[in-house]
DNA sequence: TGAAATGTTGGGGCG
DNA sequence: ACGCCCCAACATTTC
């Protein structure tokens, strides 16, 4: 026994030092801190659903990787990071119970499943649960309507955002922490996130740098020279015109916060105020998650309950594994599998394509990007999916159909994004490589392409695709 | 943060 | 010189 019981600091999505507000409180206690993470495969760890989702395969991954480099950060300011697998309220507790601890110090999410936990954690808590805003810019509840209710168009929230001037200034990274005496603690490689059998991991290896010290490089790598391009080199996939962060803020790595104050000790201009907003599209998806707890099962508008969905495993698979004989979206599927990440556009794209041209329903989508994704997070990937269905808030019009020809012929207009990921159209040229079933036979020949063999013939015809969209759109329209 | 169909306009070829 | 047609370029509307 400890003759000075800790303050519990419970890390989640926000595994970093710097700009953390419940580490800051844990240590004005002036009591020793004790930081935990719990890692909860049966209610979803990090987030969770309204019921309880775990973390995707990418995700265990990553997490493995920052929950190390926290560990490190943790030891090299004196103190020592605890690992507990199971229930996350049951695990807290009994930590609190162990140790005599009071006060656990935590993020404040989003997600339902999470705000579950803490209801429970702050109920059978001998003491005060403080939970800290860790993720978002803003409390979900500070951003209002005039009328006190929720957003549910991006562009009033984000002018509200805007005007409340700016979240709060950051906070430092402690140089020292005053550890509470370590209590026994799962070894992190006995959690056995990584994979193994096999191990695909590879490209996720060569591509990203998990932890508090690689998202703050990839930040200030951004903002001094990516952001100049921003505007236009972030629609072209083949270019790395985007920031890459979306795994790091997942993981919190690094705080909304401080990328918005990196942002304005930039020079001003459009691009800053593009990447700004882009943020903010972030924080709107957390505050309708905030607001819809059933926003990853259950389309918002409702009469979409009715659409005719096709049970279509086959389309679905083809999907999963870029096999689909539509380059730009095979591409895409393609750098999702190997990077664990996709490019925006890149992913409207193929969201598009399976939704309407597929008629396959979002919530099939959300589960693959979910397991895919090194940046999976609840509120950004359902309400993304549903925007692009047509279902969700401020959502896309439903007759808004990508044509994947033209969008890789938009913005892949020389094909060098298609011809990186599928490998087998790279002797096509610009003119024929999104759209390889309309290229003359000779022209296949010269690429050494043979349609149906070396590379699938599309699994849908577009225009047939399209209008059966179309339909199935317009009787639920009318039914509504 | 669409695409396709339809409408309009204006220049140029041609009888 | 004129009217007619064609069609590209752009605008509008429809899905």
């Amino acid at each position: 026994m400890t003759s000075e019981t800790p303050a519990i600091l419970w890390f989640r999505d926000d595994l970093r030092l710097s700009d953390h507000s419940a580490l800051h409180a844990a240590m004005e206690t002036g009591r020793p801190v004790l930081p935990v993470f719990v890692l909860d495969d049966g209610s979803g760890g990090s987030q969770a659903s309204g019921g309880f989702r775990a973390s995707g395969g990418a995700s265990r991954w990553w997490l493995h990787h920052s929950l190390a480099a926290l560990r490190q950060s943790l030891a090299s300011c004196g103190t020592r990071l605890i690992l507990r697998r199971g229930d996350s309220a049951g695990t807290i507790l009994d930590i609190a119970r162990q140790t005599g601890a009071t006060d656990v110090f935590t993020g404040g999410l989003v997600a339902p499943g999470a705000r579950q936990v803490d209801r429970a954690v702050a109920a059978a808590l001998d003491g005060t649960l403080h939970r800290m805003r860790t993720t978002t810019l803003f409390h979900p509840d500070s951003v209002r309507t005039k009328a006190g209710g929720a957003y549910s168009v991006y562009t009033p929230f984000a002018n509200a955002c805007l005007a409340l001037g700016g979240p709060k200034p950051t906070l430092p990274a402690p140089k020292s922490i005053r550890g509470a005496e370590p209590i026994e603690s799962d070894r992190l490689e006995d959690w056995n996130l990584l994979p193994a059998k096999p191990d695909w991991a590879s490209g996720l290896r060569d591509t990203w740098t998990p932890g508090e010290a690689g998202a703050m490089e990839r930040a200030e790598a951004f903002l001094d020279h990516g952001l100049a391009g921003y505007a236009a080199a972030r629609d072209r996939p083949a270019n790395d015109g985007t920031s890459m962060l979306s795994p790091h803020l997942h993981f919190g790595e690094i705080s909304a916060s401080q990328l918005w104050h990196m942002a304005h000790r930039r020079q001003a201009g459009p691009a800053r105020d593009m990447f700004i907003r882009e943020l903010l599209w972030r924080e709107f998806c957390a505050n309708l998650l905030w607001h819809h707890p059933e926003l990853p099962d259950t389309p918002l508008k409702p009469e979409f309950g009715k659409m005719p969905w096709r049970d279509d495993k086959p389309g679905l698979k083809a999907w999963q594994q870029g096999q689909t004989g539509v380059p730009i979206v095979d591409a895409g599927m393609r750098q999702l599998w190997h990077l664990g990440w996709m490019h925006n556009r890149v992913r409207m794209i193929v969201a598009s394509f399976l939704i309407k041209h597929l008629m396959i329903r979002w919530q099939d989508g959300e589960a693959w990007f979910w397991d895919t994704l090194v940046d999976a997070d609840l509120a950004s990937n359902a309400g993304n999916w549903q925007w692009v269905a047509g279902c969700g808030a401020d959502a896309a019009p439903y007759f808004r159909i990508f044509n994947p020809v033209l969008q890789g012929r938009k913005f892949d207009s020389d094909g060098d994004y298609v011809r990186h990921w599928v490998p087998e159209l790279s002797r096509l040229d610009p003119r024929h490589i999104h759209a390889p079933w309309d290229a003359p036979a000779d022209v296949l020949n010269r690429a050494g392409v043979v349609l149906g063999k070396t590379y699938p013939k599309p699994i849908v015809d577009l225009a047939a695709g399209r209008a059966r969209a179309l339909a199935a759109y317009a009787v639920i329209r009318d039914r509504a």
